[in-house]
RNA sequence: GGAGAGGUCGCAUAGUGGCCGAGUGCGGGCGCCUGCUAAGCGCUUACUGGCGGUAACGUCAGUCGAGGGUUCGAAUCCCUCCCUCUCCGCCA
């Protein structure tokens, strides 16, 4: 979150923002908000502070009338700090939930735009394949190949599930095993993380109480399922203050993601690209605030690689304004060319959240020994989606027989060079 | 799930209503001494917020797992919750 201090230091940019992001948020009443909570708090703490200079005399007092005197007074003080304190609380409580609902401020090179259609793209790389035939979507090969299995995915759990099976499954996890392992190679540590967390961590992460209703619930036990793992990420070093010498702190972590997709209910129903259990690789850094803007270049970096090394097409957008997701100032999505769809599909967002998690997680760092504390900069990239990325490789790797060639870096992990066709019962 | 014990400053511990403005040890920082990575000595050692100050800093308030309560006054007494440990049961 924005501390209320920030708001009222940079009230005209802090509105254009929100402006810009095509969103409102209650900028006046904060202030107004934050200003009875500084009268308030003046008022109580100076009863507060002559309490405790009379009630340490009363312990001293010999004289019994002098004694009932002063503790008659006190109660009545004690009564008013009562009655502000509960004031104070209030006021405390709505500016809270009044902060919760600010998004992050952007970023000064942010392309301005009210929605998606004004993302730019920055860089567009790698060869769309030439086919002598027409490419299928990724639903159609699934079919060939035996290894979609979509009505049995929906009979056990619903719309929007699905199962793989066979040469696609593997392909699936090795995908994933490629992006875990290059990562950890350029000196991410690996992490294994809850997939389930509590509303405290949710609210931390940003995801409440805002995008509730993407959230699925246990409502047994209250626990919320993660929709990414930047949210544990985030969690991990809440309420802490990070001894010196930890930054940056690179990690990378392999998760399942759920999302309830009540916002894009209609939307890509067809295939596996939209689901409500996807697994992702993700990348997460614990930057200092001077080098935040160096450490997302270098995720990006991270992120890009995969497609470098499958071979694969891909381009690079800058969100836009109206775009940008609440807790980042800047975010850059990686998309991959999936020549049977006909379109470019997300396979990564990464984003620089400055000290706007931090601040909500109350997660600080000690620079030095002797130096006093400050927030650190959050990041996160995906690095990649592997179910997306599947998309991609079926897609850009089909034959005309509907069998799919492996991409070289993955060989060693599917132990074949192509899956074939291969009916199941 | 059942029974018991416990959560105090980075760590270990002391602390059963005012002497706690949280002591002591270890660890950390700064300095001194000593001719040599040892030992010793002194000082220091958290976070959040308000007010004042350009600032260093000062000052007030709050924080002894969290939240309530009792009291003039709570680390200390009461209630609720959370967590940890031990034993039993169950279990991938």
């Amino acid at each position: 979150m924005l501390s209320a201090q920030f708001i009222r230091e940079n009230l005209e940019r802090v509105k254009r923002d929100m402006f810009l992001r095509n969103t409102s948020a209650p900028i006046d009443r904060i202030l107004e908000l934050d200003d009875q909570r500084k009268a308030l708090l003046g008022e109580v703490e100076g009863l507060r502070a002559e309490r405790n200079t009379v009630s340490k005399q009363i312990g001293q007092m010999k004289d019994k009338g002098e004694r009932e005197a002063k503790i008659g007074e006190m109660r009545k003080v004690g009564d008013r700090i009562d009655a502000l304190d509960s004031r104070l609380k209030a006021v405390e409580g709505e500016l809270r939930a009044k902060l919760y609902e600010v998004p992050n401020i952007l970023d000064p090179n942010v392309p301005k735009g009210p929605d998606e259609g004004f993302n730019v793209v920055i860089e567009t790389v790698g060869e769309k394949p030439d086919f002598s035939f027409q490419p299928r979507p990724h639903w159609e090969l699934g079919d060939i190949l035996g290894g979609i299995d979509f009505e049995r995915g929906v009979k056990m759990a619903g719309s929007r599930f699905f199962v793989l099976r066979g040469g696609v499954a593997r392909l699936h996890r090795a995908l994933t095993q490629l992006m875990l392992n290059e990562h950890i190679a350029a000196g991410f540590t690996e992490c294994y993380l809850p997939y389930m967390l509590t509303e405290e961590s949710l609210y931390a992460s940003g995801q409440l109480p805002k995008f509730r209703e993407n959230l699925y619930h246990d409502d047994e036990d209250d626990y919320y399922f993660i929709p990414t793992a930047e949210v544990a990420f985030v969690n991990l070093y809440r309420d802490e203050i990070i001894p010196p010498g930890q930054l940056p702190m690179r990690l990378v972590a392999h998760t399942p993601c759920f999302r309830r997709e009540k916002m894009s209910a209609g939307r890509d129903v067809r295939g596996i690209k939209r689901v409500h259990q996807f697994e992702k690789v993700e990348l997460f850094s614990y930057c200092e605030p001077e080098r935040s803007e160096e450490e997302f270049q270098l995720l990006v970096q991270r992120a890009r690689f995969i497609p470098e090394i499958l071979g694969l097409p891909y381009r690079v957008l800058s969100l836009c304004s109206g775009d940008i997701g609440f807790n980042a100032t800047k975010t850059y999505d990686i998309e991959l060319w999936a020549p049977g769809q006909g379109e470019y599909v997300e396979v990564s967002s990464a984003s620089n959240c400055l000290d706007f998690q931090a601040r909500r997680a109350n997660i600080r760092y000690r620079p030095s020994a002797d130096g006093a504390v400050r927030r650190p900069h959050l990041l996160n990239a995906s690095g990649l989606a592997p179910g997306r990325t599947l998309i991609a490789v079926l897609e850009n790797y089909q034959q005309e027989d509907g069998s799919i060639l492996i991409p070289e870096v993955l060989r060693p992990y599917m132990g074949t060079d192509v899956i074939r066709p291969e009916r199941g019962p």
